[in-house]
DNA sequence: AAAATATACTTAGAATACAAAGTATATTTT
DNA sequence: AAAATATACTTTGTATTCTAAGTATATTTT
């Protein structure tokens, strides 16, 4: 098996646990991954904006207003429109919102985050390092074609930086 | 931020990159990145069942069943029925699905893997190591709750292979 | 040989995720 | 001030992904 296969395929195991771990939660939880990082940034980032918190996620808006449909149906978010600009939309947790986040586990299986916790030092900054630098390769390529992209280049973290704004040129 | 939420910030990233990248791909290959690595795998395990392609991909069978319903009825592949077991699929490339095949682009994007080519070879090697620890970590939790699970023990790559025989049990 | 179990695949239903098109509001240009 | 653009969000339509339940075939037990 090549190295892009090696990539290729452990990038699809950890997709798959993820997705598993989500619908796992789901019977526990009684949320889905996805929806349960969503509430905990709406807390964490107090009156964002539902882009912020599309940024903040890595997904898209039309993505973060279907899991918000969901949220505010089960009604543990309320949708408050801005005073200043009636575009935007500013979630807010509800009271049950608050509770459900206050028992909830963490979005990734605690197993995980246990053996991670149990790694030594260098291992855990190895991992989070190459992690970051697959993110950034990848997703500078999502910078519409990137056609001058300068790939010696360091700092990438300004590329991955940008792109939130992709729609603001 | 802490590192775990360092870890799950860049998966999201990745796993995002991966999902554009695959809607890109649909306006040039006409095929997205699951379909297109499908075709790969059913022309490299020739005579393959459905199951173990689903395997191969760590996917489940209802997800590659869903695939190819797609591929079969844009007629890029046959589902040909076996002989001596007539549960099982062999899923064959037709002549316009080996085509398409010849003329694809890889499944990640050319420039990702150019990237990825340039980088010094221990820092490949980095990368895959580091991705292959996080999906041992993760998805040695799919056994099952796993409940007694020897944290200590480095042979983490025995549980992983377990994963595909859960059902035989 | 009949009944019970197991395996391979499909179907049904739900959540996630995107782009593209649509709507409402705000800002900039003319 | 009117027209053109931009921004924030929603809607629509499609693909991917899972589990759970269903169907057909094979294997094992009784």
């Amino acid at each position: 098996m090549n190295q892009i296969d090696q990539v290729l395929t452990s990038l699809r195991r950890v997709i798959r646990a993820i997705d598993l771990h989500s619908k796992q939660l789901v019977k526990t939880a009684s949320v889905t991954g996805p929806q349960l990082r969503l509430l905990q940034l709406i807390r964490s980032q107090q009156g964002g904006t539902a882009k912020e918190l599309a940024d903040a996620m890595s997904l898209s808006q039309a993505t973060v207003t279907s899991i918000l449909d969901r949220l505010e149906s089960r009604g543990l978010i309320a949708r408050v429109r801005s005073q200043t600009d009636k575009r935007k939309i500013h979630p807010q947790l509800t009271d049950s919102g608050n509770a459900l986040l206050d028992t909830a586990p963490t979005p990734l299986q605690d197993s995980f985050v246990r053996k991670f916790d149990q790694l030594h030092s260098w291992e855990q900054h190895m991992i989070i390092a190459s992690l970051q630098r697959v993110a950034e390769m990848m997703d500078a390529d999502t910078i519409d074609a990137s056609p001058f992209l300068d790939i010696g280049s360091l700092d990438r973290a300004e590329a991955a930086d940008l792109q939130g704004e992709k729609h603001s040129r």
